[in-house]
DNA sequence: AGCGTTGCAGCAAGCGCTTTCTATATGCGA
DNA sequence: TCGCATATAGAAAGCGCTTGCTGCAACGCT
């Protein structure tokens, strides 16, 4: 049988009651009676029931991070920050909270059932990160869910993600759009006029907003789009790799690729060196994210850096009601472009 | 106000022993009933209160997942991999679990901590990754709290960790000394002497045994080893780097370098070549995990492969119960040698 | 000296669910 | 027709904790 309040209780001749509160701080006890208590605890090597706690106190100390693919840096890097600040253990004093990391894996049934799993667990705040899936259905179900967790007193920050109005969400965005703008324009600057895409999955709104950034920056400057030079592919350096395959067939003549992240940037760069091309001197190559390993590719990648575990912390600060939220709720998290070896002039100029 | 299980059933006509019964569908209900209490149980969008139910069940679905650096591939894709498996949202039939990863950041308080706050949620099940921590008194409460949890019916499953005998949990070990003896005896075999290695933290059960195949392979091949071919860092980049400028001084003659694990590997690729060194013309490199990354550096890198999706899968497996355990409790898993662009025969020779 | 404070501890009522045991139908064989 | 097995639903007793309220000293004030 397992150790139960009464016992410890029992062996420290003081009521339950008295127990809780010495375990809880948050309520006047006798020194001489804590000690007894904490000795008792002690010896009999007690550990609290957390859903008996949860239950009886109606909160829990689960946190809970939505990621959609836990084995990408991406991911790994922000919701790094964003346990640390949560406190798990080694945190700050102040209650100990278990974070979770939940691994949707792109999936938006996953996504909504991980939710109400959190929500069963009357988890204490959620930190959704990551780009959103753009299907309408989903997006209302999403949301739904989300005012649902806020009405029952869930603190709900986005991390890296679109604001969702009218939720009660709390949004930490990246600018996607601009980051790919500025991309693109350094690209132009260079003197590069047919770019090729590869962007992440379609649905995807982070997919949308750095393409978007793209194509505004090759408005900006006159230059007509060709569709042939947009393929979708998944945020994997394999996906970089054959898309990149794929737009040499379509047109050899491409001076710069620009991926839809970092990843996808490396398998672009590999499919090129295996094609005899040469980066920059034959094309150059453009990441996103500037994830650890983008400095250590040869060249190294150009790329935008998102300060993602700058992000995260902040995320969970506000999860934890350590920070305040932005104005609004909502606040835009701007990337910084890192120009590196990966871009060049291009060969015809 | 949320809704509760009574409120179900007052819209149900029926009993909440009732609703329970439908909900966890493991007592006979007849169709008609069952019928009326999921109608109502949508209409009133009513969600399991989980603290209430797994303090009645005195059981809980959540499962941990303890890695030591969520940041870091190697980690997260061993999470990954376990968690598919838990099967979490989207796995089979069968109860929801909720897989919880928790990270240590390496420090053996939080890890203590964390199996603690673990217990104390009464997890069905936890998954230990990744080396351990030598150091007798922490090894000792780690063992005394696995010991605690198999007791009280958690299964606990080390994934690439050595065994903990006496403990009840099940070991999926790593063959990280058979893995770093193969590696160095490539190595010797295309004719290095001269050899150094850069190491991870010193009290890391993960360090030790590849650096003990490490010296076993120079022992065998009776080389003599110089102290001063050794260093130890962090798991990371920017320590292999450092390292490696650091082992140049010492001993500019050295023909080969053997990492710790790939990133720090792709740091003394990067350290080689800011030196003016080339790979592997002048300076053999070496990693070890094989990490996606790994195969697009420049040259790709020689390393070990861990399967690290497959162990996670089956520690997860063992973990739900799904599959049985090892004969003795204790597997060991081998790691391949990938013998890539990185390594070649030494300049002397 | 009388009485309102203040400081600590205990009582007991739940929190929302699961589950054992009991009750009621229904069906069947004798 | 009666009795008993079978199927299904309900009543109620907790699971282990938290917390509002009550109780009781010891204290200080007028």
């Amino acid at each position: 049988m397992t150790v139960t309040l009464a016992d410890v209780a029992a062996r420290a001749q003081v009521s339950p009651a008295t127990v809780s509160r010495v375990l809880n701080g948050n309520y006047p006890v006798a020194a001489s009676t804590r000690e007894r208590v904490l000795k008792a605890v002690d010896e009999l090597d007690y550990v609290l029931n957390g859903p008996a706690s949860a239950l009886a106190a109606a909160t829990s100390d689960l946190v809970g991070i939505l990621v959609n693919d836990i084995a990408d840096p991406f991911f790994g890097i922000m919701a790094s920050a964003i346990q640390a600040e949560i406190g798990g253990p080694g945190g700050r004093a102040g209650g100990e909270r278990l974070a979770v990391v939940c691994n949707t894996g792109g999936s938006p049934e996953r996504e909504l059932t991980y939710l109400t799993l959190l929500q069963r667990q009357r988890a204490a705040a959620v930190v959704l990160t990551g780009g959103a899936i753009e299907d309408a259905a989903h997006q209302a179900a999403m949301d739904a869910k989300v005012r649902k967790l806020v009405e029952a007193g869930t603190r709900v920050v986005l991390c890296g993600r679109p604001p969702a109005p009218e939720t009660g969400a709390i949004a930490l965005t990246f600018d996607n759009r601009g980051g790919g703008q500025e991309l693109t324009e350094h690209l132009i600057g260079l003197g590069h006029r047919r770019l090729g895409y590869i962007g992440g999955p379609e649905e995807r709104t982070t997919t949308r907003h750095r393409l978007e950034g793209h194509r505004a920056a090759l408005a900006a400057h006159g230059i007509e789009e060709d569709p042939r030079w947009t393929v979708h592919g998944r945020y994997d350096r394999r996906s970089g790799y054959e898309a990149t395959l794929e737009l040499l067939r379509r047109d050899p003549s491409l001076t710069a690729i620009v991926a839809a992240n970092d990843s996808v940037a490396l398998g672009a760069c590999a499919a090129l060196r295996d094609s005899g091309l040469r980066i920059p001197e034959d094309v150059s190559v453009a990441g996103f994210d500037d994830l650890p390993f983008s400095i250590d590719a040869v060249p190294s990648l150009t790329t935008v850096r998102l300060p993602l575990a700058e992000a995260g912390a902040r995320a969970g600060r506000i999860a934890m009601g350590r920070e305040e939220a932005p104005p609004g709720g909502i606040a835009s998290v701007r990337g910084e472009l890192m120009v590196r070896g990966s871009s060049g002039v291009p060969r015809s100029s």
